[in-house]
DNA sequence: CGTGTTCTTGATGATCATCAAAGGTGGTGG
DNA sequence: CCACCACCTTTGATGATCATCAAGAACACG
């Protein structure tokens, strides 16, 4: 069952009742997550759910903020545009990330669906009325922001001072990580950005990504099952590539 | 003069005065910009004046955060260690900007000064507790926070796309229009970061960033009156080569 | 005035981008 | 259901960019 028509099911079945909300309020990324539970009937009784398509763009860099946006299913990648047309995957979101909040009027990067996507959606007038009513929320959004800044970083170190190889390990390992903090179970990780999207991230171009792939796929490091899916086999020797002990 | 000496000589004069604390509560970037006369009392009150030297670490990668600090004058690097040694500057930090706000445990990047440097620093609890007591302390925390991301964003972008030469181009524009952002007088920046710095932050090596220097200076695009100075002399074309239309 | 640090410049080579083409895969419409 | 088509991926050949190694020059400091 693929990504979208999971999505369209669970919005078809639920669309703002507490099923939905619920998963909005409880993921350890999630926006609500610190509130009590009152606080969360008032925060969703505001939100609305809204299902996209793979390739959606949730907004364009530019645009004016007009909203905050949870994913309650899928995917997207954060792009920047060069002037040249060229772009910087700046970072990607999964399932219960929140995406789109800024302080000033509008987006600095464009926000592209990879899958199919229900979506968790706040207007701003509505968030900011929220937040002077609830403080904790604002709190949140300064713990995430923090956050988001410390994985920026820590792109910034991977892309200006790793090999291509030692770039992508660096991916791999965080996919795993992130798959991890979700509780996803078994080995095997989604991944559905193509090798251009994981290129533009890693500051490559695809053509190397894919090279990498097949090296470390020759190595036994990695195993493809399937398109959009990697099982790391070998998290020893991804971890000591971006580490720099390379042979 | 060199800024350990107009630092030495400010603190000596007026520490703990209102001028300084105006310095800190006044700039662009400052912490204290939105707050009241009162609110901006009670925090300055709090705080702590304190020198340092140049090399001198605010923190180390990992330390306990336990203040939050104003460079009210000289410059800093912000530097995150990979595990073979070498290190990625993610940022600098000049004169009025705030460092070292996280809302997690231990601090996620070293902080060392490239100048001397008087610095107005605050501790962890008196910080919550004036938090607690000023929403809009914390409010500006995530501006400052959304900022830096964006920056950093900005930086990745430079880092995964652009080629040595517009990287340097990119860093000598954002050198100038953080002077004006500070409104400094004339046509010639402050550039207190050696060549390896500027390397460690643009992922380049310092040979290659001295080439670019010296590649701009015969162009007739830059001029370095002095050790640790630069004038722009041609910006038009700096920009284009950021902007890739490179011929 | 000597010493350590920073900066410049050159020579060489490795890494990765670019250009090119063919093989897969999934989705769509006949 | 099959065939076609668009898109993604793989692989190869070539060359440019930039890292590396090396040595000397300029500068700051004691």
């Amino acid at each position: 069952m693929n990504p979208l028509d999971a999505a369209r099911r669970l919005v078809g079945d639920a669309l703002g009742q507490d099923e939905i909300c619920g998963t909005c309020g409880s993921r350890v990324a999630g926006l609500c997550k610190p509130l009590d539970a009152a606080t969360l009937d008032d925060v969703l009784a505001e939100a609305e759910h809204v299902v996209f398509d793979a390739r959606d763009y949730l907004f364009q860099e530019g645009d004016r903020a007009g909203h905050v946006f949870t994913l309650v299913t899928g995917t997207a990648k954060l792009v920047r545009l060069l002037p040249d047309g060229r772009e910087q995957v700046v970072g990607f979101r999964f399932t219960g990330d929140v995406l789109g909040y800024t302080t000033g009027s509008t987006y600095p990067f464009a926000a592209q669906l990879l899958t199919g996507a229900t979506i968790c959606r706040l207007d701003r007038p509505r968030l900011d009325a929220l937040m002077r009513q609830y403080p904790a929320l604002e709190r949140r959004f300064l713990d995430l922001c923090i956050q988001e800044l410390a994985a920026t970083q820590d792109q910034l170190v991977t892309v200006g001072r790793r090999t291509a190889e030692a770039r992508l390990a660096a991916f791999l390992l965080s996919l795993a990580d992130n798959g991890q903090r979700r509780d996803r179970v078994g080995p095997v990780l989604e991944m559905p950005m193509t090798r251009a999207d994981i290129a533009d991230f890693l500051g490559l171009t695809l053509e190397t990504v894919s090279r990498g792939f097949t090296a470390f796929r020759r190595r036994g490091w990695i195993r493809e099952p399937s398109h959009g899916r990697v099982e790391l086999l070998k998290r020893g020797a991804l971890q000591e590539l971006t580490d720099g002990e390379a042979g």
